[in-house]
DNA sequence: CTAGTTTAGTTGCAAATGCACCTATTTCGG
DNA sequence: CCGAAATAGGTGCATTTGCAACTAAACTAG
């Protein structure tokens, strides 16, 4: 390939990789204030989001490492914004559920977050904004699928 | 807000970051076989479209902390997949450019890699990969003009 | 020209990350 | 049933990360 012919602007992950690593970062910023991480305050929208649910749904929810979640929901924990309780029917499973306080950390913060969302969305047409919807979960699928294939044929 | 009222998947952000996320474990994987971690290979896909350029216009291409950044040439230039150059003008300045090594370590990956982006976009038309680029060009816009805008407040 | 400010890049350090490995359950094949 | 394999979750440890602070060079105003 001629080098000229590779442009790093033709590349969707580029973008991806862009706007996330902006976003992230204003987000962070933002988070400062109330004490909260970019990876807790993804861990606290999941949990507001489902309510309930186990370690590996909300590491895969929240997009985290299992073995990080581990000490992300340990600190969470401590600060008394959810809480570990063990399953009915299966011993090794935990059971996550935000504490009163840890909605109302979420409730307070959410404004501010989705003033940010909106503002990174400015300008983008409604039908627009449903094409990306669209298009990041098909390849969300896609590469689901693809892990799935691999780990099939690697044994 | 009711709890129920909030989901997850309605938000573009959660999208983006699974997306991501998915893929970037997925590319870590390939380049492992090459010796090449994610961030690297974003440093070096930038500089081999760029042809030269510094650490900070770097920085920003490849989504890399600065002061990170600084750590990961430090490692590919032990490597001698680039070169640290002095600039003429000014002597603050840091010019990188590839090897003829690094050069050709980008043609024997990206095959790869461009098939794995392949894999992750199967199945969405042209048209919406046209919509998703040009609305992920001016979400990081709205990102950037923000952070400006603050900095000029701020300051 | 010279003192204060901005910009480019680096380093110290404390914290976060993730791989390899471990333990405790549960499930599955025979 | 019983032993092997799978699954949920947690630890140890080396590596990576990024904030704060620093050095050095280049602007900029008086």
């Amino acid at each position: 390939m001629p080098a000229a012919a590779f442009q790093l602007d033709r590349h969707v992950f580029y973008w991806l990789t862009q706007v996330i690593g902006a976003r992230d970062r204003e987000l962070a910023q933002g988070l400062k204030d109330f004490g909260l991480r970019v990876p807790e305050w993804r861990a606290l929208a999941a949990l507001y989001a489902r309510q309930k649910c186990t370690m590996s749904e909300l590491a895969d929810l929240a997009t985290i490492d299992r073995t990080t979640l581990t000490r992300t929901i340990d600190r969470m924990s401590d600060a008394g914004w959810l809480s570990r309780l063990p399953d009915a029917g299966d011993m090794r499973v935990t059971r996550l559920a935000l504490t009163a306080a840890g909605k109302r950390m979420f409730e307070r913060i959410w404004p501010a977050v989705r003033e940010l969302n909106a503002l990174a969305l400015a300008g983008v047409p409604k039908s627009e904004i449903e094409v990306l919807h669209r298009v990041l979960a098909r390849m969300r699928a896609n590469l689901k699928a693809y892990v799935g294939e691999e780990e099939t044929h690697a044994g």
